[in-house]
DNA sequence: GTGTATTTTTAGGCTTGTCTAAAAAAATTA
DNA sequence: TAATTTTTTTAGACAAGCCTAAAAATACAC
């Protein structure tokens, strides 16, 4: 259908498409780790397939097909993501990579009977929602702990950085999807955040507050 | 690791190699669908990899490192096929060109634990064999029906010929894997063979008993 | 064993997706 | 608004993997 370099500058647009209206040339290459005169020849290839709109300078945006596309392989991923962790074992800070390249298989009917065969979970270990066969998905209504205010509690649901590291962090804090926290205080000099979890009290940095997501 | 069109022509050796002892340029363009001149150009790139034996105009074999690679992505190949059968419910005809996509994948972590989700399986879902994770397994000791004699009897195992319209052909029939046939009669004047399958008598053609294996 | 046919390789070219270096456009700053 | 900086595009090159056409090596036939 596509190749894997378009579905990779699909996927990059529309996720920076979720925080700039309009995607500029750098900030894909940047995402991509590529340099911006190859990203000027990718935009003219997907452009003419109609999949991004596109004129000179003016940044880019998805068209509606381009984003069907991307939503797709956001389905793979995460719904192989979600496979590897809960059939195979591998916990959530390992399956990144594998997924980037499952991603990739092209058969829909395959992500369909896998998404039946796992019982249609509509969030990724990671927190994120899982796209159902038709591109729908709830929109992440999530706020960082950061933007909790003193007192106030919820169940962590997601986190924005998706790295080894930060996840393995947070495994070993025991700040895991579904616990529940509350804020006790924050830490005015630093806005270190202090939180109450299971009778336990824990410090975690600005940093890791707004990278660790909310439900409330 | 490696390219996929390096796993591929890895494979395509490989496979030649079990029935001609050196594999030919043309073999390998016939058996990939390509030209002999892009087989040149590969085979190069190859044996400055130490993956094959070659010598210009004297054919090629594979090395002991590119046999373990060819083993791997025939082991991927056959988990990935028996996962699609046994997990997501396909059809044994409509797995291979699925497989022939994910046997790509790199991890040997994730087709480890693959392997022991599905209990170790040692066949795929046309009888073939899966190798372990050394890259060991049994050869097929095989034969088509048309070897066997009249009035002898045997379980069917595996299929030579793994084209959808064949497979699709011995469904129908009821000519599975592990279902038990015997010979009746060989029809001296093409061949047919007359088989008793479950209390019922059916034909088969010289073609399809050359291409049904048969474990005695 | 010489001539013909087949197989294999070489030579040169194309596409995809990348790069560097330079030019052009846009944005920013004074 | 003019000068400078930043962003983006163009131009030209390269590697991988394929192609066609022609040359070279090998195999086959008589």
């Amino acid at each position: 259908m596509h190749t894997l370099a378009e579905e990779n500058y699909l996927k990059a647009i529309y996720k920076l498409a979720a925080t700039n209206p309009s995607v500029s040339t750098n900030q894909i290459a940047a995402s991509l780790d590529t340099k911006a005169s190859s990203v000027t020849d990718m935009l003219r290839k997907l452009a003419d397939k109609m999949l991004i709109n596109y004129q000179r300078y003016q940044g880019v945006s998805l068209t509606q097909s381009g984003e069907k596309v991307a939503i797709n392989i956001i389905r793979k991923h995460r719904l192989w993501e979600y496979f590897l962790v809960e059939k195979l074992n591998f916990k959530w800070d390992e399956v990144h990579d594998m997924a980037e390249e499952m991603e990739h298989i092209s058969s829909n009917e395959l992500i369909d009977r896998l998404d039946e065969f796992m019982g249609f979970p509509r969030r990724d270990p990671h927190g994120d929602p899982i796209p159902d066969s038709n591109g729908h998905f709830k929109t992440n209504d999530l706020k960082p702990i950061s933007a909790l205010a003193v007192s106030s509690a919820g169940v962590i649901s997601g986190v924005r950085d998706h790295s080894a590291v930060f996840l393995q962090y947070l495994e070993k804090q025991g700040l895991t999807i579904g616990k529940k926290i509350a804020v006790k205080e924050v830490i005015s000099y630093d806005n270190t955040v202090v939180l109450q979890m299971d009778n336990k009290v824990l410090q975690i940095s600005r940093e890791v507050a707004n990278n660790l997501l909310i439900a409330i």
